[in-house]
DNA sequence: TATGAATGAGATTTCATTCAT
DNA sequence: AATGAATGAAATCTCATTCAT
C-alpha cells in the first residue's frame, strides 16, 4: 500500500466517521451532504471524491457496523470457556460495545430500514444456534432468534430512550435467558 | 354524531389506511404525498383537507398504533388467570396482532426514529413490571425491559426478514423467558 | 326591480362589503376567498354565485370606490361658494370621507397596483384644473396634479401609519396650498 | 475584501437588480422566483444561494430604496444655502432621482403594503420639520406631512400613469408650496 | 485533489375554481 | 340557491450531484 493509498483511505475514513456522527445526531433522512462535509471539515464536492453518493455513505456505515459486529459474535463463540459462559460473554460484550459506541449504534435505526440487516441477523442466528446447541441439544434456531431478539430489543429501547442504563441490563438479560422467569421452587 | 361527521371521519380513515399501506411498502422517507393520494384514489391536494402535512400522516399512524398497542397490553394484564398464563397471553397476543397487521407493524421502523416510542416503551415496561412482580416479587423493571426487548427484538427481525415465521415464535420466546436456556438437571 | 332582484343585489353587496373588510385587514394578496366567505357568513362556493372570480371582488371594490370618489369631487366643485371655499371643501370633504371609511381607504393600497386609478386621477386632475382656473387663471393641470398629490400623499402616509391624525391634517394642507410656506412679510 | 467576496456580492447585486426590474414590470405579487432567475440569466435554485426567500428579495429592494432615500433627504437638508433653496433642492432632487430610476420607484407600490415605509416617512417628516422651522418658526410636523405628501402624491400619480411628465412637476410643486394658490394682489 | 457555485428535478403545500348533491 | 369536498395547476423551496476552475 503506497502512502498515497493510505492517505486516501485515511481521508475516506475521516469522512465516514464524520458521516456516522452526523447520521447519529440527526438521522440519515435529515442529514445533508453539506452537514457531513462540514463535520469532516471539507467542502461539499469533496465528499464525492470518496463516495459515489449520499447513500453510499450509509452503505459504508453499514459495512463498518457489519465488520465490528462479526468480530463480537465470533469472539464470543470461538472461546474455550463453557458454553454458558460464552453466552454470557456474548451478551455482555455486545451491550458494552454498543454502550461504548453510541453513534455507531444509533445508525441501526436507519439501517433497519435497508435490506442489509437481513443477512446480518441470519448469520447471527446461525452462529448463535451453534452455541445454543452446545448448551442444550434441543435448542435450535427459534431460540437463537429469541436470543438475538432480546439483545436487539433492549438495544432498541435504549436507542429510543437513551436514559435507559444499557450497561446495567446485561445481568437481567442473563437472568431471564438463563434461568427464566418462572417461580423458583 | 351527524352523518356529515361520520363521512368525514370515514374519508380520513380511508386516507390514513392508504398512507399506512404506502408507508409499509416504501418506508415513510420514500413515500410521497402523491403515492398516498393515488393509493387512496384521490387527488394530491385532497389529502390536505384531512391532514395538515405529510408528517401528520405519520403522527396519525402512530396514534392508531399506540391505541391498538395499549389494548393488547391491558387485555393481557387485566385478566384473572394466573400471572404466568397472562404473560403467555401477552406474548402470544402481541405477536398475533403483528402477524395479522403487517403493514401496521412495518411502520414501527419509521416510528422508532421519532420521539413517540419512548413513552410507549416506558408505559409498557411499567405495566409489565407489575405483572412480573405477581410472578416473582424479586423481578423488577430491568426484567420488564428484557421482556419488552424480546418481543420487539423478534418483531424487528421479522420486519427486516419477513420470511421469519413470526407466528411460530411465541413458543420459543416463552420457552426461553419462562424456563431459561440453562441445562436441565 | 323585483324582490328577487333586490335580494340578489343585497346579497352581492353583503359579500362585497365583507370582501372590503377582509382586504382592508390583510391586503388583497393575502386574502383568501374562504376568508371573504367566512366574513360574509356563507360558504366558499357561494361567493362564485355573485362574483366571477377572486379578482372580480377587487374590481367591484374599485367600482364602489370610484363612484364614491366622484361624488366627493363633484360635490366640491359644483357649489356656488367662492372657488377658494370650494377648494377648502374639497380637501376637507375628501379627508373626512377617508377618515370615516378606513376599510375603504385601505384598499387603495391594492388598487394602486391595478390599472384603474389612472383614469380616476386623470378625471380628478381635469376637474380640479377647472376649479383652480376659477381661483387664478394662470393655474393649470400641473397645479391640479400637485393638489391631487397632496391629498393622496397625506392619505398614503396615514394608510402606512394609521396613528397619523388624518382628520386634523386638512388645515395644514390648506395652509400650505393656499398661502404657501414662504416667509411672511 | 477578498476577490471571492467581491464576486459573491456582485452576483447578489445582479440578482437583486434583476428582481427589481421584474418587480417593477409585473408587481411583486405577480413575480415568480423563476421570472427573477430568468431575468438574471441563472437557474431558479441559484437565487436561493443569495437570498433566503422570495420575500427576502423585496426586503433587500427596500433596503436599497431606504439607503438611497436617506441620501437624498440628508443632502437636501445638510446644505449651507438658504432654507427655501434647500427646500427646492429637496423637491427637485427627489423627483429627479425617481425619474431616473423608474424601476426602483415602481417598487414603492409594493413597499407601501409592507411595514417598512412607516419608519421611512416618520424619519422624513422629522427631518423636514427641522427644515421648515428654519423657513418659518411657526411651521411644524403637520406641514412636514403635507410636504412629504405632495412629493409622494405626485410620485404616486406618475407610477399609476407613467405618461405624466414627472421631471417637469418640480416647478408647480414649488409654486404651490412656496407661494400658495390664492389670488395675488 | 479540492472547491463551492450552479443546476434542476422533484417534493410539499396552497388555494381559486368547479360541481355533484 | 347554497354547499363544501374535490381538484390540480402552480408556486416555493430543497438539496444531491456536477463541473469549471
Amino acid at each position: 500500500m503506497s502512502p498515497k493509498k493510505v492517505d486516501k483511505d485515511a481521508r475516506r475514513q475521516e469522512i465516514l466517521d464524520a458521516a456516522v456522527r452526523v447520521f447519529a445526531r440527526k438521522g440519515f433522512a435529515a442529514s445533508r451532504i453539506d452537514d457531513v462535509a462540514t463535520e469532516a471539515g471539507i467542502a461539499k464536492g469533496s465528499v464525492y471524491l470518496y463516495f459515489d453518493s449520499r447513500n453510499a455513505l450509509l452503505d459504508a456505515a453499514f459495512e463498518k457496523y457489519d465488520a465490528d459486529s462479526r468480530v463480537i459474535v465470533q469472539r464470543a463463540l470461538d472461546g474455550e470457556a463453557p458454553p454458558l459462559d460464552r453466552f454470557s460473554d456474548l451478551v455482555r460484550g455486545t451491550l458494552e460495545l454498543l454502550a461504548d459506541t453510541p453513534d455507531h449504534a444509533r445508525i441501526l435505526l436507519d439501517l433497519w430500514s435497508t435490506d442489509y440487516m437481513k443477512q446480518v441477523y441470519r448469520q447471527n442466528r446461525q452462529a448463535i444456534t451453534l452455541l445454543l446447541k452446545e448448551i442444550r441439544p434441543d435448542l435450535g434456531e427459534p431460540h437463537a432468534t429469541v436470543v438475538v431478539g432480546v439483545i436487539e430489543g433492549v438495544l432498541l429501547q435504549w436507542l429510543v430512550d437513551p436514559e435507559l442504563p444499557i450497561a446495567e441490563l446485561s445481568q437481567p438479560i442473563l437472568d431471564v435467558c438463563i434461568n427464566g422467569l418462572k417461580e423458583r421452587r
